[in-house]
DNA sequence: TCAAAAGTGTTCATTGTACACCCATGT
DNA sequence: ACATGGGTGTACAATGAACACTTTTGA
């Protein structure tokens, strides 16, 4: 007796991607949604998602998604999980994989927004998003705290150059809670993974902070799985 | 523009559960693997897996697989990941999601071994194993030991009584090197989650070990999500 | 000159780690 | 009596956490 049933007498399903959007602002996570272009749920806010279809890999559908709403050829990415339950998708039997991508708000193209009816919402209003997608970001966000206690991924979300005031915001955000700034400043800059430029940020203070930037050897580092901002 | 195909229009896809069966004995953690009873790679060792039916949900079918191949009903199982890349099974294109799970090798049914053809193989063989089966162990091994670091998990493994000895061994197995006797006696017993037994176990030694077992309330500490059994 | 954000060190508590000997007992 | 695995404590190092004031400078 066998385990497997024969290839050709198994049931095929719609296998869908969906993708976990964060971008960072303002000291807010911020969540890239659309307005559902299709029935069930239209015109309820989404995740961004696609079906995967026969002739690619299902992260090259993920790819194929996130490419087309965002612009970005190479942002970072990563599988989530699978939700499979029969009726998560009321209209279909739909499994769903999940990809979170990281994206710094400052290189996002506006009219993008405007094309796919997308909108960047704060956290706190995951609510409202349909079937499990609500879930599905909690299990991101999860994702993402533990990568960013234990990489350094957090970086993804920040523009190229940042103030280590920037980082803690983005720290704090990730972890609901605040920071203490000095034992912050100590923890990061002793990871010597940061290089501090003689340029200062001046948009947000008279006196100025000093823009940071990843070393250039950070890669290198980054496999030693060792970095740790949380508290 | 829609970003989602039409649910009619999309291809649909074969999807299997891949089991990943942990068992521990002898000092030793070992995987249930069987020999594949249908082409391609016929009689080559293979994870336990099949294919999700319509009428069940991906993890219901993670689920009815293990029954059916352990005879336990409520077996340690999480989601691993999923896998799909387009040529990851030669014969057709199927989407595979893992789930693994932990089993006291003592409870086993020697009896469905052979009825299944099945084997529990070192970690060391796990080669051996078609397609992309390796790479999901070592996947499902990576989160077995960030889980067993974080969380009380690895007792799933462990027969209901147990010594301290064989609980490090476990701890040894898991994370491939030796540990302080003294310091991890030390740490497991600060976290009070064990209660000693009168009973000894004396298979092994003349002065015999006390039996521990899991105390009654940890599964509420097993919430905090504190304990750390690393070195 | 003052408001607003940037920057900086020390102390203490907790945790991790290294390390070596005695105990109990069946043969 | 001895071989075998079981059991125990201490000292040092590293890390984490609490805490308050000075600096800079544009308006």
């Amino acid at each position: 007796m066998s385990i497997l049933n024969t290839y050709s007498h198994s049931d095929r399903f719609l296998v869908a991607v969906d993708c976990i959007v964060f971008g960072f602002t303002n000291k807010e996570i911020r969540l890239l949604t659309f307005k559902r272009a299709i029935e069930p749920e239209k015109g309820k806010p989404s995740l961004i998602g696609g079906f995967v279809q026969s002739d690619e890999s299902v992260e090259d559908a993920a790819k194929r998604v996130l490419n087309k709403l965002t612009g970005i050829e190479n942002l970072y990415m990563e599988q989530v999980a699978t939700y499979g339950a029969i009726h998560r998708d009321p209209a279909a039997r739909v499994i769903s994989v999940t990809y979170f991508a990281l994206i710094n708000l400052e290189d996002y193209d506006e009219e993008l927004l405007t094309r796919y009816d997308a909108k960047w919402i704060p956290l706190s209003e995951c609510q409202d998003l349909i079937f499990d997608h609500k879930q599905m970001v909690d299990d991101a966000m999860a994702l993402l705290r533990r990568k960013a206690s234990a990489f350094a991924i957090g970086f993804n979300l920040l523009p190229e150059k940042f103030t280590l005031t920037q980082l803690q915001s983005l720290y704090e955000a990730l972890y609901c809670e605040a920071l203490d700034k000095r034992n912050f400043r100590k923890k990061v800059l002793s990871l010597e993974i940061l290089n501090r430029l003689d340029e200062k940020d001046k948009r947000h203070s008279r006196k100025g902070a000093y823009f940071y930037m990843l070393s250039d050897d950070y890669q290198a580092k980054l496999k030693k799985e060792t970095y740790s901002f949380s508290k």
